[in-house]
DNA sequence: TTTTATCTTAGAGTAATTAAAACTTATCAT
DNA sequence: ATGATAAGTTTTAATTACTCTAAGATAAAA
């Protein structure tokens, strides 16, 4: 249901637009995309979003901290904001594949070092080795 | 000397060029640079050296793996490949710091996993709380 | 010292993102 | 419900950070 989803924004103190709605709606589904996918994709629902849309309602969404983004291979990719985990970018596949990790002591260090951690990326660049190259 | 950075790139297989022994004892310093940071820095010794041309380099020291690389911020850094570290991109300054942490327990989680590991990058993005934002 | 594979250069080209300006809309207080 | 207004959306243009191409130059092998 929308509900949840409304809520949320509401309790960020965000405006709820059928724009952001629909964003929330693709990224709810799992996984990433990066700013070009999400545009291409809430166009079928509707045409007329723009991709300065996308990128501001990403934007705002990750301010709020309901959204995550990292960078790979030159592109910046959201998805919900769940539980810290290592983003593989498949060098033979080009996928990102979540490998889960506990990540709390890095970001420990980084607070007993005095920083206000905002958020962690942790990419590896590797091979699956489930594809054959030849 | 250049001798040493001569002989390391022969050992990987590179051909040693005026241009990436300049941009060796420019990472050589330490430090995070951008590739125009380098194109600029470069420049005030040898004006006629291009943009491509730092690049190149490189992505060339990068394959060879003695030059590491890492996405903050919309831009990719370029480091000396050494001991794995985090980089913490400040909020406040812009500045990359080097915070070091054992990062071994990631990539063994990832080989486990069936993965190929080339590269992992771990980067924060935090307020050092040393500036006064007012 | 000639050969040749590789590298460098200059400049054009591209993809991803951001900005500006004008218009539209979600929310709140009537 | 209504109207004000702050915030969001759209279109278009601009910017940034690379990436590619073609032609000339050069490091290193023979």
């Amino acid at each position: 249901m929308d509900t949840e989803i409304v809520e949320m924004l509401r309790g960020k103190g965000l405006k709820v637009t059928p724009q952001r709605l629909a964003v929330m709606k693709l990224l709810s589904r799992g996984g990433h995309f990066n700013g070009e996918q999400i545009y291409e994709e809430l166009k079928k629902n509707e045409p007329s979003i723009s991709l300065s849309t996308v990128y501001n309602a990403l934007e705002a969404l990750e301010n709020a901290g309901i959204v995550n983004s990292f960078e790979a291979n030159g592109i910046t990719w959201y998805e919900m904001a769940t539980k810290a985990h290592i983003n593989v970018f498949c060098l033979d596949t080009k996928e990102i594949i979540d490998v889960s990790a506990n990540l709390q002591d890095i970001e420990n260090q980084l607070m007993e070092k005095g920083f206000d951690v905002k958020n962690v990326s942790v990419v590896a660049y590797a091979s699956c080795n489930k594809v054959s190259n030849k």
